[in-house]
DNA sequence: ATTACACTTGCAACTCTATTGCGTTTGAGT
DNA sequence: ACTCAAACGCAATAGAGTTGCAAGTGTAAT
């Protein structure tokens, strides 16, 4: 109980300091995405959210908008479907980290113990910019 | 025109020889993946074969055909969208490289002098069986 | 060259993700 | 409490991708 009133409070907190509105539907929506370890996509945050009856284009403009405003991020891990999962601001290191998708299941992990590094001899500035990392595959469950 | 034949008669050649039907849909599918450097979309190859009249549906079932069969490879970038490319088998070293895709225009390129490894401590054994790469960011045109 | 049949195709309907317009409701500063 | 921009619900829309089915065609065998 405690620990659902710190969570709403948080959450309301994150929102209203984003410069947004804490709504109902905002305050849900980002509770669930703080419960959850891997990014979540927009049907699975709307399943989360069906007892509340929050329409699903509401659930898609308050990720949106709290993608617009930093406090979430928004990935496209190849399966044709956008995630969404918050971002862990800590001091000193930005978070960001490569995420991996299974190509069978489709399950989805967040690599924060891999760096990847280029070996290559070219000097492709291309490299400079790389804002995100998508590794494929198929994970230990399908072998 | 004597180009025109040789291509005509390499994608017979390729698609007989994984086992399918040298149908006109076909050979125009493959000509359109052999003559782009990057990997197009289903919407792109479709385009490309407009004044032939070819329905989508045969194009994405021959895509799909041609996938299963190793002759293209489908790849998913991130912009919730496939891709696909013809596969360059070479006696020794098998094509595989990692795709850059820029977040601003969409513009795709494939990276084949880019190799990444990993310089974690971790022992996951994920990485073993990573089957694609896929870096998202801004191409120097963007910026 | 003809035939037969499995493989392909075209068409239409459909699913799913995501977006947008609009009239109504509501959070939050005054 | 009042006000109004921000947010919402609802419905319609767009685009990628899939599927069922009847008609058409490539290819191997005759």
């Amino acid at each position: 109980m405690n620990q659902k009133v710190n969570s709403q409070e948080w959450a309301r907190e994150k929102i209203r300091s984003a410069g947004l509105r804490a709504t109902p539907a905002r305050i849900a929506t980002l509770k669930v995405l703080h419960g959850s370890e891997s990014p979540l996509t927009h049907a699975e945050v709307s399943d989360e959210l069906q007892n509340l009856e929050i329409d699903k284009a509401t659930v898609f403009r308050n990720l949106t908008d709290l993608v617009a405003k930093n406090v979430i991020r928004r990935s496209a891990l190849g399966d044709n479907v956008w995630r969404f999962e918050i971002i862990k601001e800590s001091a000193h290191k930005p978070d960001s980290h490569p995420h991996f998708i299974c190509v069978d299941c489709g399950s989805v992990s967040c690599m924060e113990d891999v760096e990847l590094k280029r070996t290559s001899t070219s000097k492709s500035p291309l490299f400079e910019r790389i804002t995100e990392i998508v590794l494929r595959g198929h994970c230990n469950e399908c072998a």
